[in-house]
DNA sequence: GGATTGTGTATTTTT
DNA sequence: TACACAATCC
């Protein structure tokens, strides 16, 4: 601790923080557990370096990987050191990437005045390339070749440096030569992916070392958030960046990593020392949200994992409630469970902002959405589709893309028939062609074709006028004021009118995302500065507000934290998921696990688990297991719950460990399953439910089912049954869904 | 050119 | 099951 009177700032930091805040230059890496204070330190180092006079705030760096980060930073900074960030470098990843090639364009064979591709371009771009190469994209999909490129980009390869082994043999292997056909109409287009904005950074200063040494006199002081998530062109573009006064500060968890489906590189941070000669490491292992006995579970479930660096979080914070562990029959036994805790926590007035519920795949919400809508619950789900990848607020960057940027083909074809003109795929296939020939834009080639006999009849006079309009509005571009400009291009083009004319019940929601665009654009001086930002910026509009319970998976979890969370599908397949286990082996269990370590610390009081005895995977109905990870959780620390009427729980022979389904009445909703049903606290110290039981069918027999009705036995495929019901006819179902009537 | 039917597939997601 | 996409028909 300070012996002289500490700035302000440094109040109230623990031994660890104050010297991760205070450390002298170097290379620093700071190991931050989960809630161990990781952005206050990282925001309070930043502030002290520019209190104390070692940087100056245009030479810093700050990097995030979100906008949300990115903006949480500006905050925090901005209130510690009582001004304005003006003039530093404090942003994504991407957004610096984008600054660096604006600046340096030419150096890599691009204008300044690039655009910034999203996922629908680029899948756009691929499939033509996929047809110029006459690979079949049903077999090779766009999407998954799009996916094979986009690793090699985050590995720093362009295409001549992609190693002959990673090539494989998808797509006939032909990969390689999609990729380079991929980087030429891209640079044709005048156009970057994401991939892109570092990796043509990495080739500006290889190419440019003068520009290169520039920099790196510049920044004094370089810091790092989230830093396990770095992918190879990340930590590439920051190692050169750091060589000039070497005063790289990096933040992380490698227990939180949990993006290396997307690139990111674990290694980048258990290797931090080895990069970085002379590194100092900070541990903050103290914990300031949950509990013991979460922090306990949490702890002792992550200690299985092999690659880390290895941390104690430990708290002074009492023990609290153990985790609870809940086994329910099905995904609505599960939904249902999770209503009644959440509508107890009302009733206790606790705040249901304070509660969240994850799931490992975004489908899961499905069912709790139905049954808090049911319960009358409000809820939010976080993730889904973000506001500027809607189809209508794409459409109308499209608009305003084409209006700014002439040239920008791919936007064009985005809107040239929407809404519908008559202008179909024989035009556009037309314009695409004569704009290839004559090396030019296709609204230039539509300019000049629009008049002659070369494109079909059916809707020449729409593109001509389309093109007239669009000539006005960029004539109009300099004078009117953004939003103005854009309510006339909406409306004009016909855009809002195709959405009025809508009856369907999106179709109102769509014309307020519109309005909302509108009202986006006002922050800014001018549309291409509005298109810069939309570029970029990808994030959800405004988080609506409210006291509801947030739904989303762990992924996006990540960062935030809860009084309350229920952390649910804890199956064998679902969670360890079973395809991330088929391709990426034990690797891809640590990584699952981490998840799971990710998903308890979000709690803060009360950590609820649960699993169901069947699942439905793809529309069939299986019987499931508990996850691998129930059992790892430290039992001291855990807490069975079980229904009070499953008080003579039966003992599975196969287990040796009791079962909470009596036998008889499965299905969960019958008179043995009663919502009345109390949870109270298990004995046992495992619960596993047993495989769905086989009562024996057989041809013609009578049978009940509780959705179906009665019916008679028609056909036997293992626990697939078919059944004429006598009312809702012949359908399929599982065995452990009937009941055999007398 | 647009609506309709059929087929195949099926994590996690930010920029 | 449920959705997206493509071939097919009008």
């Amino acid at each position: 601790m300070p012996d002289t009177p500490a700035a302000p700032y440094l109040a109230g930091l623990n031994p660890e923080q104050y010297a991760a805040v205070t450390a002298e230059d170097g290379p620093l890496l700071i190991l931050a557990g989960a809630g161990t204070g990781k952005t206050r330190v990282l925001t309070t180092r930043l502030a002290h370096l520019l209190m104390t006079g070692r940087a100056r705030p245009f030479e810093v760096l700050a990097v995030t990987f979100t906008n949300k980060a990115a903006r949480e930073m500006v905050h925090r900074v901005e209130g510690l050191i009582g001004q304005s960030v003006q003039g530093m470098w404090l942003g994504t990843f991407h957004a610096m990437g984008t600054r660096f090639l604006r600046r340096h364009a030419e150096i890599v064979g691009l204008k300044p005045s690039f655009t910034i591709l999203d996922t629908d371009d680029q899948i756009r771009l691929v499939k033509q390339v996929l047809q110029a190469l006459e690979i079949d994209d049903k077999r090779w999909p766009a999407r998954a070749v799009l996916g094979i490129v986009q690793r090699w980009k985050d590995r720093g390869w362009t295409p001549d440096q992609v190693p002959p082994s990673e090539v494989g043999d998808f797509a006939g292997g032909k990969t390689l030569r999609i990729y380079s056909l991929y980087q030429e109409r891209l640079a044709t287009l005048n156009a970057c992916d994401f991939g892109d904005l570092l990796l043509h950074c990495l080739e500006l200063f290889k190419r440019a070392p003068d520009v290169l040494a520039q920099y790196q006199r510049r920044f004094r002081a370089i810091l790092v958030d989230e830093y396990q998530d770095t992918n190879v062109a990340q930590y590439l573009l920051l190692r050169l960046l750091a060589q000039g006064h070497r005063n790289i500060t990096c933040v992380g968890d490698d227990d939180q990593s949990i993006y290396s489906w997307r690139g990111a590189e674990v290694g980048n941070i258990l290797r931090f020392e080895e990069d970085f000669p002379g590194a100092e490491v900070v541990r903050l292992e103290r914990n300031y949200r949950s509990t013991g006995h979460i922090l306990g579970a949490a702890a002792g479930l992550i200690a299985r994992n092999r690659a880390r660096h290895g941390k104690t979080l430990w708290t002074e914070d009492v023990d609290g409630e153990k985790v609870r562990v809940a086994s329910l029959w099905d995904e609505h036994e599960e939904a249902i469970f999770v209503g009644d805790e959440l509508e107890a926590l009302q009733r206790a007035k606790k705040r249901l902002c304070d509660t969240a519920v994850l799931v490992r795949a975004g489908h899961q919400t499905r069912a709790f959405e139905e049954r808090f809508i049911q319960l009358g619950l409000p809820y939010r789900v976080i993730g889904g589709l973000r506001f500027y990848e809607r189809a209508e607020i794409r459409d109308a960057v499209a608009y305003l893309r084409v209006v700014v940027q002439p040239d920008d083909d791919l936007a064009f074809e985005r809107i040239v028939n929407t809404p519908k003109r008559g202008i179909g795929e024989t035009t556009v296939v037309a314009l695409r062609k004569a704009a290839r020939a004559a090396g030019r834009s296709m609204l230039s080639a539509a300019e000049e074709l629009v008049g002659t006999d070369e494109l079909p009849t059916r809707g020449r006079r729409q593109l001509a006028d389309l093109l007239a309009a669009f000539a006005r509005w960029r004539d109009e571009l300099p004078r009117r004021a953004p939003r103005d400009l854009v309510e006339a291009i909406l409306d004009e083009s016909g855009y809002v009118g195709m959405w009025q004319a809508d009856k369907t019940p999106e179709a109102q929601g769509r014309l307020e995302n519109l309005k909302e665009l509108v009202k986006a654009i006002e922050e800014f001086e001018s549309l291409p500065a509005f298109l810069e930002h939309v570029g970029l910026v990808m994030d959800n509009a405004a988080d609506a507000d409210g006291d509801m319970v947030t739904l989303m998976t762990l992924h996006a979890a990540k960062g935030l934290e809860y009084d309350y969370v229920f952390l649910t599908g804890w199956e064998e397949g679902l969670f360890p998921n079973q395809r991330a286990l088929d391709e990426g082996g034990t690797k891809a269990l640590e990584e699952e696990r981490r998840l799971a370590y990710v998903g308890i610390t979000r709690a803060k009081k009360r950590c609820t688990i649960t699993y169901a005895a069947n699942r439905r995977i793809f529309g069939q109905w299986g019987a499931a297991l508990p996850s691998r990870f129930v059992e790892e959780l430290p039992p001291e620390h855990i807490h069975h719950l079980l229904r009070s009427n499953a008080s003579r729980p039966d003992v599975d022979p196969t287990f040796g460990v009791t079962s909470l389904f009596p036998t008889g009445k499965m299905t969960g909703r019958g008179p043995g399953f009663e919502r009345a049903g109390k949870l109270i606290e298990g004995k046992a110290e495992l619960v596993r439910p047993r495989p769905a039981p086989t009562v024996a069918f057989a041809k013609g027999d009578r049978v009940f089912h509780d959705k179906f009705g009665p019916g008679t036995v028609e056909a036997l495929e293992g626990e697939k049954l078919t059944i004429a019901f006598d009312k809702s006819g012949v359908k399929k179902v599982m065995a452990s869904f009937l009941e055999k009537k007398a």
